[in-house]
DNA sequence: CCCGGAATAGACTGATCGGTCTAGCGATTT
DNA sequence: AAATCGCTAGACCGATCAGTCTATTCCGGG
């Protein structure tokens, strides 16, 4: 019987999900075979089909575990280490300039889903794109705390630096490209609302 | 016998490639079955194994005809819109945006590999690489000739833009993420040449 | 203590994977 | 005319794919 407190999946699955999120990031979607989360995992097969009807379903219970990592992750560095809204727009290139840096960094997850699901109607891109408006809205909501004009353009303008940031970072293996993109999004910031500090 | 033009490769082996790279661009390098290859090509198994070792090598044909294509067009498009280094800068994001607009547009090809490829040493993941750093020397060519203090920094920054903007096109479907990229590097250039025109 | 549900190992399916091999066709060259 | 070449169709290989089924074991609650 489930043990877990309320509202919390197996254990098993949970275990399932985060190894096949491992897998999937360091070796993509389709080239990571059912067999070898099974085995990575140490779970019976009938296990898994008993949680998940098919593969493409835990690719995105993956996914959902991404985002929902990737974004609290995100909000709780960002918010522990700055007060300030600007301060704290400029904070989320630190943190994920640190992820980048880590090894085993395969890039973001979700531009590397929608390079394999090309078509925008698919389940996995869908998802990729709802991660990227949720992460917007929370730039947007920084910028429209730190009084910007148009916080709606800030947060377009500063995602792109971020997919280009981890997009730099991921085919050089080096994080330079992070921390150039901070510097570019201080200038942008800047210009929209005076020279932080 | 081959009755191309000197240093021309067989027709059928070009016309492989180009089959394979548009179905490697549509569904990505695992998805594209060689069966499907040689089905939409309408070529002989026996013509491909002929042609190259393996469908890796196949794979890195196609990245190396897409680099070619991609940076021929791109200059040629560049060089007839414009006459100033400076405008010229601008000008590759006009080139990239019709590019994101076109239907069946995928993303970058060569960011779509690493993700399949995240192993650094991977030949794809290296040609990938290699592809991004002819690109970046075009732009800081440019940016010289423009008369940029740091024209390699000039060149990063504009990569970064560019990268982010292909995701974002490639995520949401839209090519309105290319003309903001284009509008942050109108901001950087003036900043660092003073105003266009 | 015993029952029931969850988890197990592992055989098994049909399809597809990348790659090899053979036999023959058609055109070109000598 | 014979030999050679690129190409063809298609059988075939072992491996792997996602997914199903069965039989067994384990364990917590009544």
């Amino acid at each position: 019987m489930n043990t877990g407190s309320p509202g919390m999946a197996t254990s098993k699955r949970d275990h399932l999900v985060d190894t096949a999120l491992a897998l999937f990031k360091e070796h993509g979607f389709h080239a990571t075979g059912v067999d070898r989360i099974l085995e990575a995992s140490g779970v019976a097969r009938m296990t898994l089909y008993n949680n998940f009807k098919s593969k493409d379903e835990l690719i995105l219970a993956a996914l959902r575990r991404q985002d929902e990592l990737f974004r609290n992750e995100l909000m709780r560095q960002v918010e522990s280490r700055e007060e300030t809204p600007l301060h704290r727009l400029l904070a989320i290139f630190d943190v994920i300039s640190e992820g980048a840096s880590r090894p085993g960094f395969c890039g973001c997850t979700f531009i590397n889903a929608c390079a394999e699901y090309s078509d925008l109607e698919s389940p996995a891109h869908a998802l990729a794109g709802e991660h990227k408006r949720l992460l917007n809205a929370y730039i947007s909501e920084l910028a429209r705390d730190a009084g910007a004009e148009d916080p709606e353009r800030i947060a377009q303008d500063l995602s792109i630096l971020i997919d280009g940031a981890m997009v730099g970072a991921q085919v050089t293996g080096d994080a330079g490209a992070v921390a150039r993109a901070k510097s570019i999004a201080e200038t942008l910031l800047e210009a929209s609302l005076g020279a932080p500090r």
